[in-house]
DNA sequence: TTTAATCTCTACTATGTCAATAGACATTAA
DNA sequence: TTAATGTCTATTGACATAGTAGAGATTAAA
């Protein structure tokens, strides 16, 4: 798994959309100032995310974005896997976006037995870890005092 | 991680390399028709690990390719390091490939803490696993009679 | 000394992907 | 009716990828 910008982008929206849980629906305008991210791309980005059903929309005067889901019933592996395809090193190891490799006998590659090996692992945490554990995650970082390092004087 | 095509070449040519390691050296030639690597682009592929100090070359008539350490000496991070770049998922969690995202607080951001986890268990895999390893595996693999799916009538 | 087989270096190219940007449109609450 | 929103499609510039190509340097052997 390589993270474009992109699936960083829809990632930290995804964030946003699950801090405010609770409201109706949050405006891309909010979403993209609060995370600096360029509106017309989050716009494409939301949209993407609404088609694979992980967000819901309202159009209009009052419209925005919401999830679809509980953010527990959303693991990482569904934004990525949706925004950025396989989360394998290599599409001969994927399971969902399987492509055949080049090499000779890919049922006695032994590059690919490695590969299997680190897909397994990334996609073991992707799985895991959901929207809500990033929200758990983000309020125990708050505490975290800044590092002495990190003052300007 | 993410591995390219290059990436991928660069893998199977050191795994051939390692099985060929009691030989002098391997030609190109030898390497690209037992993998169906492209020459031209095995030859800068070569080259470039020759650069990491991966392998050693010899030039002229009797001339090829041969690893610079042992087969256990080098693992498979230290190619993919070279060919592709950083292991982690996010520039912003590499240690060697280490750059700035553009998350307002990159310390207490909770997607970072979750793509170092994603790092982590990469780099633990590939710093483990060698090129002798590999070929290893590769002896198990070919012991392994093919599935009856394999075979054609 | 010549030759042929090899690696070496640099440049080029076609194609695709990425990160936006833009315009016209549809929907909705007030 | 209007203004604030999301929706859809197209375009663009920069860069990366997967090669291809040509000319050259080195070496073992004849």
């Amino acid at each position: 798994m390589k993270l474009s910008v992109r699936g960083e982008y829809a990632m930290r929206a995804m964030l946003v959309l699950a801090s405010n849980y609770d409201e109706s629906v949050v405006r891309i305008q909010t979403i993209s100032e609060q995370q600096k991210i360029p509106k017309r791309f989050l716009e494409q980005i939301l949209n993407d995310l609404k088609s694979a059903g992980i967000v819901q929309s309202r159009r209009g005067v009052a419209g925005g974005y919401r999830l679809a889901r509980r953010p527990e019933e959303i693991p990482l592996a569904a934004i990525v896997r949706h925004i950025e395809g396989a989360l394998a090193p290599v599409s001969c190891v994927s399971e969902r976006f399987y492509e055949k490799c080049s090499c000779p006998d890919e049922s006695r590659c032994a590059i690919r037995s490695v590969m299997k090996e680190v897909r397994e692992a990334v996609v073991k945490i992707m799985e895991r870890v959901t929207v809500a554990d990033l929200c758990t995650r983000a309020r125990g970082l708050q505490q975290v005092p800044l590092s002495p390092f990190d003052f300007n004087i």
